[in-house]
DNA sequence: CAATGGTTTAACCTTTGAGTTAATCCGTGT
DNA sequence: ACACGGATTAACTCAAAGGTTAAACCATTG
């Protein structure tokens, strides 16, 4: 018998990610992903015994490379400052690179919550590090007061809204030019962190 | 013969658009959106006559109702400051009353790209003139510089994200609790102005 | 080499969903 | 009173999409 080099299994998966991530879960079709990877229809089922299963391995496949080996920035021991720089540099690098995971992953978020507090377990994102490192800044008087949440929640936000953005900001504000918005998205690595920054800097 | 009241076709209109915005335009069901009316189904058609037609008429009122209502605010002439404070707060206000609009629109403006230029040349969103004040104002010293479109980035993302994201940053950061992310949202509406203002302001 | 069993396929089944049709309802003008 | 015509409906059509089945394929092993 043939040894299960589930070559085929990752190639599914790999179809499967660019077709839902291109289209959503409603929006995609099975036999579309079967092309995609080349091979039969019943094959996806084979594999993956229905579309919610294919999706729910994709999905969580997705999320799992994605959003953890940013996070784990957060928990590295650099300095605050520093920490946001290499933050934002990394992922809006990485985003660059899949610049259609984020919207993906928030849209299928937004519908159907049930799934997300089992893969939060999974994960494991954890904040508190970092939450701890920004008290401990404020407590020496090195930054002005703020909320550690807010702070985080700034920091996603200036880097996946460009992303999850671009459609309309392209074309509000950089004459639909694809090459300006990209030069846009790397000014914008050392842009925003020192946003960031300027914000909280005590001076 | 009866007159048109309309009352029928805004009635549709309403129904469409809470499911539509709800489930997106291939999750959303024309017997689903029949039902949430109280009609027949074949009342769409004979409406709207398909379903794209009917997406398209609920996408426009959306988009037109919802976005320069809020970048009008951009265009008064009170002062950068006050602008940005009046600006954050009246959009975050806005986004209270309506979480699911911006996801629906950044959604579907990033699968049906087309859409896009068509309505904004309906709508003509234009940022010149904000432009201009960041221009002038770091002409005159009274802020650090920096690129007006960048900044207007930055007030979108902290505004918007925080509803796009609502699902995962409820979970990790609010131990999933809706209240207390209720009560960021609020806190939210000075302390993102604060946070713009303080980066660029010149002390 | 033939039996085994995982892999792959073509063809089929079933359900669902968008759109159509033909008939009915009903307010209005004559 | 009744004919006209827009509004509304029940019942239908048709294509597409998810899923199943039974057979064929082919590498391994006894």
């Amino acid at each position: 018998m043939k040894i299960n080099d589930s070559t085929t299994e990752s190639n599914i998966m790999e179809a499967a990610k660019r077709i839902f991530v291109l289209k959503g879960f409603e929006g995609a079709r099975m036999q579309e992903i079967a092309d995609e990877a080349g091979i039969n229809k019943a094959l996806l089922h084979y594999y993956f015994r229905s579309k919610d299963k294919l999706f729910e391995a994709v999905f969580i496949d997705a999320f799992v490379k994605f959003v953890p080996t940013i996070l784990i920035t957060l928990n590295s021991n650099s300095p605050l400052f520093r920490k946001i720089e290499v933050f934002v540099d990394h992922y809006i690098d990485v985003l660059s690179k899949n610049p259609f995971i984020p919207g993906f992953i928030l849209h299928e978020l937004g519908h159907n919550t049930e799934r997300l507090s089992k893969i939060i377990r999974t994960v494991g994102l954890n904040p508190d590090l970092f939450v701890e490192q920004v008290k401990a800044e404020i407590e020496a008087g090195s930054i002005n007061p703020i909320d550690p949440r807010d702070l985080l929640v700034n920091m996603l936000a200036m880097c996946i809204f460009p992303f999850v953005g671009k459609p309309i900001l392209k074309v509000v504000l950089f004459k639909n030019n694809e090459e300006e918005y990209h030069e846009f998205l790397n000014r914008r690595k050392i842009a925003a962190a020192q946003f960031i920054i300027n914000s909280i800097k005590k001076r």
